[in-house]
Parts: C-alpha cells; sequence; structure tokens
DNA sequence: TATGAATGAGATTTCATTCAT
DNA sequence: CATGAATGAAATCTCATTCAT
C-alpha cells in the first residue's frame, strides 16, 4: 500500500512550499527542504527527478487543487455577476488561508527559468480560461458589458494578484477578505454590471 | 574626465539588465554579464559591490527614470481623468520600448532575497504612492467615485501589470499601446467617471 | 559507528600539517589538502567550517598532545632539575618524531591574522605555564637562582625554539636529540643549578 | 640625481613595514601598501620586480643595517664579556625602536614561501656568524667555557628572540630595556663567565 | 525504500600585474 | 617617471546529486 509513500510525498511538498515561500527557490537548499520534511536528502530523489521537478510538481499540484475550489465554488452560482463575486471572494481566502502558497506564487510564479516558467504557466492558464468563460458568459446574457474579454481577465486577475502582493509583502495587513467587497464593487463598475441583483 | 568610466557603467548596467531579463538574476552569472558588457570579470567589480548591488542599481536607476517620466506626463493635465490615462499611457509605452526591463520588473520584482526586496521596494512604493495621490486628487475634486483609494491604486496598478505579464510572456503579443483604450474605459467604469470629458 | 568519520578527520589534518609545514598556510590551497587526504574538496567542509578552522583545529589538537607528554614526563620526576631535562628532552624528540609540526609551528606560530593568532595562542601560554611552574618551584626550593621567572622561561623556551627552528631549516641536521645534553649543562649554569646529583 | 628615486623607494619600504607588520604578507595588498605610500600601485612595479622582492629588499635592507649596527657597537668593546653585553643591548633597543620591523621579523622571518626563505636566511646567517665569532673568542681567551659555540649562539639569539616575540605580541608589554641585564645575567651563568668583568 | 556522507562542478570574488595615457 | 583602470587567473566555498550501505 502506498499510503507511506503518498505522506512523505506531501510532506516534501509541504516543506517546499514552506521553504520556497520565505527564501525563494534558490536559496531553499534540498537540504533544507529535506529537515523541513523529516526526510534524507537523498530521499528526496525518490519522489522527484530534481530540483525544478519539485517547483513544477508543487505549483501543478497547489494551483491544480486551487482551481478546482473555484469551479466548484463558481458551478453553485446562478447568475455570471454571482460567479465574479465567487472567484473575487474564494481568490482572495484561499490565498489567505494559504499564506505560503500565496508568497510562493507572488515570488516564483514569474520565474526565470524557462523550463520552469514553460511548466507554471499551464496551470496558470487554465485559471484564466476559467475566468475568461465566466466573462464570456456574462457579456453573452447581458450582464457585463466589456470591450474585450482578455482585458477584463487581466483587470481581474491583475487587482487580485496585486491585493495578494501588497498583503504577503506587508507585515501587519489588512485582511484580505476585507477587501472583497470593495474590489467586487469596482469589477462591477469596470463591466457595467447594473446595481440590482 | 569620466566619461569612459559612466559609458562601462551604462554597459554593465545594460549587460545585467538584458540577462536578468532572460535567464533571471540567479542564472545571470557575472562571467555572462561580463561577457555581454564587453569587459572582464574582475572590472564589474570596480563598478559594483557585488552582484546583488548591480540588481539593486539597476532597479533603483531605471525605475527611477520611468517615475520621473510618468510625473512629467501628468504635471502637463489638467484633470484627475487626464491623468489617470496618462499613467495608463505612460506605463504601457514605457515597457513596451524597455521589454528587458519589463521581464527583469516581472521575474525579479518580488525577490526573494529580503536585502534585495527591501532595496527594490523603495523606487515601487514612489510608484504607487504618485498614482495614489492622483486616485485622491480625483475623488477630492468629485471626477471620481472611489471607497477606497488603496484598492483604487491595487486595481490600476494591478491591470497593468497584468497586461505587461501577458505581453511579456506571450511569444507573439499584441501591442501594449493596443491595450491603452479599453484600459481606461474599465477603469473609467470602475472609477465612475462620466463619459464627458 | 563513526570510525570511518573518525579517520576521515585526521586524514584531513595530517595533509593540512604536511602541506602547511611545507608551503606555509597560506600556499596551501584546499584542493591540495584534499589531494594529499585523498577527499573530494568538499569533503574537507564537511569536517572544518573553512580553512581557518583547519589551522586552529590542526595546532590545537597536536599542541595538546605535545603539553598532555610534556605534563606526563613532568611528573614522573623528583627534582626540579629533572622536571627541566625532562622538559628539554621531551620538547627536542617531539619535534624531531614530528618534523611536519615541527615546521609548522616554526613556520605559522607566528600567524598575522589576528583571530588565528588569538585561538593559536592558548594552548602556547598552557605550555609556558606550565614551565614557569616547573622554574618557580626550582627556585623556591632553592634548587634554581633565578631573578626573574618569565626571563627564565624565555631562555628555555627561546633556547629549545632556535635549536628547532635551525635544525628546521638546515637540510641535513645534526640530530636535535644530540643538542639535550649541552642545552641542559648551558641551563644549569644560567640557573645556577649545582653539578652534584 | 636620483634623490626622489631613493625617497619613493623607501617610502614604499616604509608603508610595506608598516602593513607586513600589522596584517601579515598575504593580507597586505599592494594596493594598500601603495596608498599608505602615497604612490599609485604601478608605481611599485618601477620599483620592485614583484610583491615578493619588496618583502626581500625590505629584509635584506633593515637586517643589514642592523647588523652594521651590531658590528659597530662591538668593535668599540675590550673584551668578549662586553661584546656579549653589547650584542643584547643593541638588539633589544633596536628591535624597541623599530617595533614594525620586530612585529615584521617575528611574524614573516619564518617564511613559508621557499623563495623567501632562501633571501631572509642570509642576512639572518650573517648575524649569526657575528654571534659565533664572539662566542668562539671568548672561548679561546678563557673568557667563557662553551662546550659547543653554536648551541651557545642558538641560546643567545633565542632567549633574545623569546624576550622580542613576548615584547611583540603583549599588548602592555614591559619594555624591553628592562630586561638587558637579567638577560645578560643569564648568559654570564650559561657561559660561566666570572663575575668581575 | 531510506539514508546521509561524499562528490566535484561551478559560482563569486580578490588581487598581483600590466599598459595606455 | 607616474598613474590607476582594466585584466583574468586562481582561490574559497556551496550545494545538487549520487550511491554504498
Amino acid at each position: 500500500m502506498s499510503r507511506p509513500r503518498e505522506e512523505k510525498y506531501q510532506a516534501i511538498l509541504d516543506a517546499a512550499t514552506e521553504a520556497f515561500a520565505e527564501y525563494g527557490f534558490f536559496n531553499s537548499q534540498i537540504s533544507k527542504i529535506a529537515k523541513l520534511a523529516g526526510v534524507a536528502d537523498g530521499t528526496i530523489y525518490l519522489y522527484f527527478k530534481n530540483k525544478e521537478d519539485i517547483l513544477i510538481s508543487l505549483f501543478t499540484e497547489r494551483m491544480g487543487k486551487f482551481i478546482i475550489e473555484v469551479l466548484q465554488e463558481i458551478e453553485k452560482c446562478q447568475t455570471a455577476k454571482e460567479r465574479l463575486l465567487r472567484i473575487i471572494k474564494t481568490h482572495l481566502r484561499y490565498m489567505q488561508e494559504n499564506r505560503s502558497l500565496a508568497m510562493f506564487t507572488q515570488i516564483e510564479l514569474r520565474q526565470s527559468n524557462p523550463k520552469i516558467r514553460e511548466a507554471i504557466s499551464g496551470p496558470l492558464r487554465e485559471y484564466f480560461h476559467c475566468i475568461e468563460q465566466v466573462l464570456t458568459e456574462g457579456v453573452k446574457n447581458g450582464e457585463f458589458a466589456l470591450p474585450d474579454i482578455v482585458v477584463g481577465r487581466q483587470m481581474l486577475f491583475g487587482t487580485l494578484d496585486a491585493m495578494v502582493s501588497d498583503w504577503v509583502i506587508s507585515k501587519k495587513p489588512r485582511a484580505l477578505e476585507d477587501l472583497e467587497d470593495t474590489a467586487f464593487d469596482l469589477m462591477c463598475g469596470a463591466f457595467r454590471i447594473r446595481d440590482g441583483n
């Protein structure tokens, strides 16, 4: 049974998240990750091909879970407007609850190494696609007025990302949740969503 | 006569910009930068204390020039609405004309090394402050309706940043300039700016 | 079972002794020491913090052993005169049997680096103290006539050190042992020790 | 006229003495010496072949002056006993007045680099020879009883050297001069010199 | 599977020396 | 003669990865 296998795999991923978030990819030595995970250095190479592979696996997995959560939340909604609010809430709350992931995303999202950049862009594009679909629907059924879907997505994602970025960097941050309503309010204005439900 | 001195300093900074943009800070070896700049490895240490110092000098200098340009453009404007448009245009055009700086900003903006992060945050905060002042003025004189200045700034900067990010990553990008009007249009909606000038 | 660990530690120390003796501290590159010890360069840093640490460990360990031997020999003796002879014999014989240590002591004893000098002065002072105690006893019980204990120690140590120094530098040296009796004879004169018993 | 040439040559030598005494040979960079001497780095190479050459020239010159002084002092004396006292006094006083030279001698006398060691041993051997001649004479005319001239020289030089060494290392040293009489007293005992002049 | 000691390639940085001015 | 900017070889140290146990 591969339960222990799975356990150690997760332990390493958790340790890497923490380390990458705090020190960045290049300053997180394998030995540091191994110690945090409570395994030997060599053990890591039983679960991952190399250091890069940890980063890629990490991002794919964690971002994957995030997207699944977003999708689940969205599905519960009736209108595009509701979905927009859901995306905002889920994004900010998820990041708030996973500060390490948030930091790590902020810090390592835009990795320089082309191979890593490539691997990372997959899950991110998926998220972008999900956002764009919601916007497209909103436009189609007349809820939103939006001259360009992609620009709309850039605005929505960019705003949320900037909020998380500020929150991650500042030491005593205003809770991310508190920004939900204001963010939603502004987005409604940008997308010309009428006040009534 | 320090003309040659200044020349070499700039050559190294240019080389570093290029290298950091393409490979990232950690994968840009001093020898690589030196070769790009057409100087010997040791020469770099006549102009910079160490590798970190290059990054910090680079960001401070280039970002400084950017902010000066933004400020100059803003001053020409009469209304806050015009200033908003100016910021959008200047930001996107400057980044388009300095792709390396844009890439580098995207990539290294969120550095893990605390010392670098600290040094980098200065010029950035200055830019944020500049944006927030424009927004505050707009609210004061009734041009904008905005529940929260900081959130407004996050939206404006976040949107522009996401646009640059997309542009930098995609290989055959739509010109950044083409996004100006749409971005301005959406921001006007978000900030409840009336259509008439 | 840390037998191999201890073995490698000693191998590196032996290699360093040899290298330092022949080439001096600054001209003994880590790679040279590693090759002599039969390990990889990096291995050295598993056992020592840095190059300085090798020098300090080396001196502390080897000088410590020497002092222990001197103390053991001294304890066997009844009179201060006998102890004086024992110190002379042990000093010269130990250095003769550990030519590398002798060279190294001669060469690196007076290091320029303050941190090293500090670390090295400890064991040396211990040896000086041991000599001075013997002299003090001899004076107290009337065996020696000595106007100044410290000067007495300087004379004894200086003489032995000069002998070792000559022996180390000259290529075809007279055996150090052969000097024992003459040295003792002269010291007896200097310290006004009577010929009998 | 080569007055200015000579001046700069001496300035560099003085600077080197100071630097070597304080930091040791390897930690005294050419640029440091140049700055101390008030000349440009390159200028040093107009006067010396390389860094080693400075050390060798330095030692040869300064030690040469010392030996000349010793010889002059000795010549004034009538008896070997007087000459012995003269050597002791001149040695200790000269070192006291040239603390940098003393430090430098203590620190760099026993250099590891074979080429340097070779060059340094010349002047030193000359001094040894001078001492040994005094001792030989003393023995010949019955003033001294000494079983071995070389051992006698080792004792005399070793004692003086140990005194200087202690003086150089200790921060608040007893004046070297104060040791003259005690040292002479002990040497008289060692060499069986009768009390009467 | 798991370990962690050992490896050695590779990176940053220093500094003696040169040479155009 | 004098300068000091530039050079680039070389040294220390780090750390991802391997492999015998």
